[in-house]
DNA sequence: AGCGAGATGTGATGTTTATCACACCTGAAT
DNA sequence: ATTCAGGTGTGATAAACATCACATCTCGCT
């Protein structure tokens, strides 16, 4: 498969530390004690003490609610660079997702405790630090956005082009994305059933407004799919997934 | 209307300020400058700036998405003791919900300058402040799983809690809402239409998990409400409008 | 080369929810 | 007391989405 044209990566990936400077972000990482995961252990269940904030180093977690039926909803995907983690008031809050490891992964695992006393000392990395968790929950509010405003379809089109913005590249008029997603996965997304998100890509692929090339999803039509979902043009460090 | 159990309030009602200090919480006091709103005005638009935090004294205020199409999607609930607004990582973020007041409002703003001064000087009122933001946050990732798990069944059984946790007095082993809700403030809620709240709160009646006195609803059975949406028994604080 | 697990594609059918249409009810204002 | 706007109740119908049941297609592994 040659590439044409100038390939530029649109995302860098994660990286939703882009609120720290480099040398506040430096004073986090001196408090981090590091952990290896291994692809498909979880790293805190829900209904677990939240009390530790983690910085993925290298690999991919998710972040899911699963019901008592065994239905996911994946909530975030973090990548190398983004940190995570749930504060609570105290101890006895809990946390309401699980992170799972969806490869092998190294973290950088910080206690509550410390991070107070850090932030306590250091005003900057605190406004920093708030402006992180401003981010963490404008993605929260513009996905519930997504989910409920327009049907499956919207949730679909708003996905990928999150999707797009996380791990897409352009090629001429064209994003592709890097990452195979399997139907389920997206479902686990958007909250449909595979079947669902299987014919609702065939339509797409039909309208051709995306295409497969090798099994991975080129978007052909970013109007058509923004149109979809009713974009609103969020910035790309909050449309992700 | 005799009432002949002991009353006891379950919630103050607003009040997801109770992370601060009383001393800190004048700190932030001293910041605002009071604005009076009328009901129905808009506090904040969505697509304007984000950059002001707002205490509400008295009065309430409704978080809302509007489609193109009509449709509003109300996010949430505050009341007097309320602490709202969105934070910014710099000027160019937008609101991605409007804030409108749903009866006249006497609100404390403040600027997200002085506010990121005072945090900036003063750790511990930094700690705090991000307890509340982390408050938010849970928030809203538990209305987003309420909204998404359970059908609008289990939305709204989930929300009737969550009105009663805001809004409830226990008398006796039933719950009175003190507050009316009408069909469609409902249904705005919970993403769902008119007709199809209508439907499911008679139904709800039927089965006598509710019933109406003098318009407003009790809640006669909690535990069968809980099964619906599978209720976690989150805090309270969190449990809400 | 061929086996098998996991992924995809698709029809038939059922459930959930929205839409439309209209009757009725209630309470505040004239 | 009448009017009228906004709220409620309910049937008929349609659209959206899930469920079930298979057939088929990958692709890594022996």
């Amino acid at each position: 498969m040659k590439i044409t044209c100038p390939v530029t990566m649109m995302n860098k990936g994660g990286y939703n530390t882009q609120s720290f400077t480099k040398e506040n972000f430096i004073k986090l990482e001196e408090l981090m004690y590091e952990q290896q995961v291994k692809r498909g252990e979880k790293i805190y269940w829900e209904g677990n003490n939240c009390s530790h904030l983690y910085y993925l180093k290298s690999g991919a977690v998710k972040l899911t609610k699963s019901s008592d039926e065994g239905k996911d909803l994946v909530l975030y995907h973090f990548q190398a660079g983004d940190l995570f983690g749930e504060i609570g008031d105290d101890s006895h809050i809990l946390n309401s997702f699980s992170a799972e490891a969806m490869t092998d992964c190294s973290l950088g695992i910080i206690q509550q405790k410390d991070l107070e006393t850090i932030l306590w000392q250091n005003g900057d990395l605190a406004i920093e630090f708030m402006k992180w968790m401003g981010y963490m929950q404008r993605f929260t509010q513009t996905k519930l956005r997504d989910l409920m405003f327009f049907g499956k379809h919207g949730a679909l089109a708003s996905t990928l082009i999150r999707i797009a913005n996380s791990y897409g590249i352009e090629e001429g008029n064209t994003i592709r994305l890097t990452t195979k997603f399997t139907n389920t996965e997206i479902a686990d997304l958007i909250g449909a059933t595979r079947e669902t998100v299987n014919r609702m890509l065939n339509q797409l692929k039909k309208d051709e407004i995306i295409a497969y090339e090798n099994g991975t999803i080129m978007i052909e039509d970013l109007e058509r799919l923004k149109a979809i979902c009713h974009c609103e043009g969020c910035p790309k460090n909050i449309c992700r997934l």
